[in-house]
RNA sequence: GGCCCCAUCGUCUAGAGGCCCAGGACGCCUGGUUUUCAUCCAGGUAACACCGGUUCGACUCCGGUUGGGGCCGCCA
């Protein structure tokens, strides 16, 4: 029934609505995802607001990392600031009208001046510490803390004296006593207040410095704003924002409050507890495909067992009303899975491209503009095929590299300790690394390792390839009591690690010169081993 | 303290009165593939917070208890 309801509504408008005083976190990150989808579902657009009413704590760089964020998690927005994209054929750039509050404040004056001269707002004069005073007193006593209404009543003759002596004042709002208002939200169902427990809540400091829940209230009508998907923390705003609006005559709105994201200690997600900026999984090696997957499941299902989902499948697939009810806890590791579960689908070259900052920031390759290298002369130049596609240039020794350990990482950032042998000169790893667990004696590493050197001489340079090596070495690997024999001092030869790829892979990948280069340098570590 | 919200494996969750001595995914364990690490495959581990009702029957409905969380700003 419910699913009826929403599917037939038409011309839906949902706002995310960011404070840009810290970086665009997970928890943000779902609020948006799930307006974001909810506007896609239904047709609908998606606006982004910025609230930063707060001067002193708002900061234009958070606000670039809120858009930067969106745009890599590929979300964006229908109407907001810092449009730059395309869209229906139509290009955005730029700003698009004031969605920032902070270039709204002569609407929100106009609404304060009017909810004032009909007398359903007023002035209070109450010093911040009068007000301080009375809320420990209030709690001390079990009471609710709320406003004691003393500004309530003031004559008017000494309202206006206060205002020409330029007294500095809070605009409050009247509230309603005894009044039960009901908000209709679409995860929880109807949720009853009670108005007198509200108090007289302040809507502005002065007419400069409107507060949250009143410029909230009027942004939301003069977006016209269908729809409010936000974080359940702010279900006690929910009906003083209600009580706004019906003072001001605005249309009501319908409400979807999600459950919030907890971290381990099942406590709203702090920065301790791993809510880190977006921005940071990203710089970790995060695909924004799997942060998206990862994220929309925190308090969502399909109702099914299908767990992968790319956003535009999200798109056609999202319900508000499968929305959980309870908060979920944020878990690293599914996060981790997901993430190495898209970067095995990804396509090597779109991998390659993916981990070449993280192999220049780790000192390995080199770039400029036509080419990407080894920082040592590992090979001839020649060898390092310069492809160059419209967008990116990476080369063929590249993908290779990236190729024998695509299944094996699960960030991005963890291909440099993997694939460095590749990129180096010279390999530093103890002689003893060489000799394999079941090897008796130095003789029979050196033995094993003069076969690998015997055969892989014997092939010629552009025979080179995995397929020949492979049958030659395994063809000699199988005559030894165990494979183990001949491959394990092959591989700790040729990347000086205990874990890596396969050996032969490996050797098809440094070519023929090379492999046959850190044979000999690992013969002659073998008998520097001291009996 | 007041108001509000929530409650199925360790975690994310399926479950709309019999299909459930509870299904899937991550994690963990075992086995297979493998020279290693990972991938992949097969199997296993593990939960309806508690107490009352309603009902022929309750994980599912109702009430209470307990537990957890959110909010109580001249922040948003």
């Amino acid at each position: 029934m419910a699913e009826k309801e929403q599917t037939n509504r038409t011309n839906i408008r949902v706002r995310f609505a960011p404070s840009p005083t810290g970086a665009f976190h997970l928890g943000s990150a779902r609020a948006a995802l799930f307006n974001y989808l909810f506007a896609k579902r239904y047709g609908g657009k998606f606006i982004l607001r910025i609230e930063d009413t707060d001067a002193e704590r708002s900061k234009k760089e958070w606000e670039e990392n809120i858009f930067e964020s969106m745009k890599w998690l590929g979300m964006e927005w229908d109407e907001g600031p810092n449009l730059n994209f395309e869209k229906d054929g139509k290009k955005y750039i730029g700003d698009y009208g004031p969605y920032r509050q902070s270039e709204r404040k002569e609407i929100y004056a106009r609404y304060l001046k009017q909810l004032i001269k009909e007398e359903k707002a007023y002035y209070c004069f109450c010093s911040k510490e009068e007000l301080e005073s009375y809320k420990q007193y209030a709690m001390s006593q079990g009471l609710p803390p709320v406003y004691p209404n003393k500004c309530r009543d003031l004559d008017p003759k000494e309202v206006q004296k206060k205002l020409e002596e330029k007294k500095p004042f809070l605009i409050r709002f009247k509230c309603p006593k005894g009044k039960k208002i009901i908000v209709k939200d679409a995860v929880r169902g109807e949720i009853e207040f009670d108005s007198s427990l509200l108090g007289d809540f302040s809507l502005s400091k002065g007419f400069e410095f409107p507060l949250y829940n009143f410029v909230c209230a009027v942004d939301d009508y003069e977006m016209n704003i269908t729809d409010i998907v936000r974080g359940e923390d702010h279900i006690p705003n929910t009906p003083k924002q209600i009580l706004i609006q019906e003072a001001l005559g605005f249309p009501k709105i319908q409400y979807a409050h999600l459950p919030l994201v907890l971290g381990q200690a099942r406590q709203k997600l702090s920065k301790r507890e791993g809510a880190l900026p977006i921005s940071d999984y990203k710089d970790q090696g995060y695909l924004p495909e799997a942060l998206i997957n990862f994220i929309v499941f925190l308090g969502w299902n399909p109702g099914n067992e299908k767990e992968i989902f790319s956003l535009e499948s999200l798109a056609k697939e999202f319900s508000i009303e499968k929305v959980q009810k309870s908060g979920a806890i944020f878990n690293p590791q599914k996060l981790e899975w997901l993430n190495g579960f898209y970067i095995r689908k990804k396509t090597l070259k779109e991998l390659a491209r993916l981990c070449v900052p993280y192999l220049e920031e780790r000192g390995l390759i080199k770039r400029n503009e036509k080419m990407i290298r080894p920082k040592d002369e590992l090979l001839p130049e020649t060898s390092y095929l310069v492809t160059e596609t419209k967008e990116n240039i990476f080369d063929d020794y590249l993908e290779k590299a990236v190729s024998l350990y695509q299944e094996r990482i699960k960030k991005l950032s963890e291909i440099g300790d993997l694939v460095d042998f590749l990129f180096v000169k010279d390999l530093d790893y103890p002689a003893e690394m060489l000799k394999w667990k079941k090897m008796a004696s130095n003789q029979e590493l050196e033995d094993s390792l003069n076969k690998c050197l015997k055969l892989l001489s014997s092939i010629e340079e552009k025979s080179f390839n995995k397929e020949i090596l492979e049958k030659l070495l395994l063809r000699e690997a199988e005559e030894m009591p165990d494979r183990g024999y001949l491959l394990w001092p092959l591989r700790v030869a040729l990347t000086g690690k205990q874990a890596s790829a396969g050996p032969i892979d490996i050797a098809a990948v440094l070519g023929k010169e090379k492999t046959v280069q850190r044979i000999k340098e690992a013969i002659e570590k073998a008998r520097s081993i001291v009996q």
